[in-house]
DNA sequence: CCAAAAGTGTTGAAACTACACCCATGG
DNA sequence: CCATGGGTGTAGTTTCAACACTTTTGG
């Protein structure tokens, strides 16, 4: 028995002001079946390449996206969910940052949604994306990716309203401030907020560093 | 481009007395490649089969497992994996309670190592467990999944180190029964142990129901 | 009566929650 | 000068970690 092998990408993003809150990019087929149908990117896995590769090399092709967060999610084999044939689609998710999103080099065209208005989507792309989700909310609070959607310098005020965006909850400032400073991740910056119309707040990096040396000796992230 | 692709099980046990740790099912290899090399127990989905579907099967035929905890692990595609050609495989990893642990009711022999004393194994088999084990350590803090180890009745000591086993670091006895009976997700039984050389144990039964209820709203296991 | 595991409480430390006001900046 | 978010501390409560002895049972 042979099989086609897909790869599909969720790309999450954070709407660049901030109150569109999490956002999925989006592609809108050219081709049948469901062409006009919005979907995830993705496409077929090509001889001598590995999965992971694949996935990487569509991110490129049909979002202009390289060296972005990239993690195997989950497969996806029903008999029936390709019209064309037997199709297994490897599903990925990927995490950028408001600056990596290039314009398409591809044709067709790329959008951005909010997740709550994602409209019908092609194939199986609903249920992948429910799994996309459903994985983010529940990884975020144990590892931390979530910097993955900020840039790589932010204020407190982004990485609280990040997590609140994606775990669909407020926090409070003090504790959380008092929290996050105190896994000792955050390495504070010498450098403010430009361009804002109140006080700047100060700038933070993600230490990934020690977080690796401290993930090693049994330190466990929690958000 | 066309695959073949299969799945592939990581079956985890605890050994009955309880001193041998965690087990994991592996089966020897009748055919090339790898003739006589141990592997885990897998094949190739069937047409007209979903992927779940085919990795409950080969379960079944190969381990004589059926009815178990199954869930899907992750997808392993290298160009190079197999050497008969361009496989893909999907791993999944089972839980198995001692009681479910049938005879194979294939020509095969199957048998249970522990995790420790693995020997070499068959393609990436090696990977597959490796990413097995990562799961369920990671997995077994936060969702109650080390109850498919156990008997449908058990005691506090045999979940104390069914926990002990798969985390690898000791629990203080006190503190654990008010953690675990704090949830409220253990029924207290009418019952204790039989057959043992000292004071028998109450026995207790995991609430399935009450968990599902508690998780709607909002509640999270934490070991 | 002995070996083996069952069962049980307290205390000090640490972490968590709730909560409100002044500050700095740009417009 | 005002609108906007930045930044900060405390007190009460809850949870956590450490710790040792008595009880029950079968052999």
């Amino acid at each position: 028995m042979t099989f086609s092998v897909a790869v599909d990408c969720v790309v999450f993003g954070l709407a660049p002001d901030a109150v569109g809150g999490l956002q999925v990019a989006l592609i809108e087929r050219g081709v049948e079946p469901f062409r006009g149908r919005w979907a995830l990117p993705g496409g077929f896995v090509l001889p001598g390449e590995s999965i992971d590769e694949a996935a990487r090399r569509e991110l490129r092709e049909e979002a202009g996206l390289s060296g972005v967060f990239l993690e195997q999610l989950y497969t996806f084999g029903e008999a029936d969910r390709d019209p064309r044939g037997r199709v297994v689609s490897v599903a990925y998710y990927a995490l950028v940052q408001p600056g990596r999103v290039k314009a398409s080099t591809d044709a067709r065209a790329a959008a951005w949604f909010a997740i709550a208005a994602v409209p019908r989507l092609a194939f199986d792309h609903h249920r992948i994306l429910a799994k996309a989700l459903e994985r983010i909310q529940g990884k975020v609070r144990y590892v931390p990716i979530g910097f993955e959607l900020l840039p790589a310098k932010f204020t407190l005020s982004q990485l609280q309203r990040m997590y609140e965006t994606i775990l669909q909850r407020p926090f409070d400032k003090r504790n959380f401030r008092k929290k996050i400073l105190g896994t000792g991740l955050l390495t504070e910056l010498d450098e403010v907020q430009q361009g804002v119309a109140h006080r700047a707040a100060r700038l933070y990096r993600f230490d990934k560093r020690r977080y690796e040396q401290l993930s090693k000796s049994g330190f466990n992230f929690e958000i």
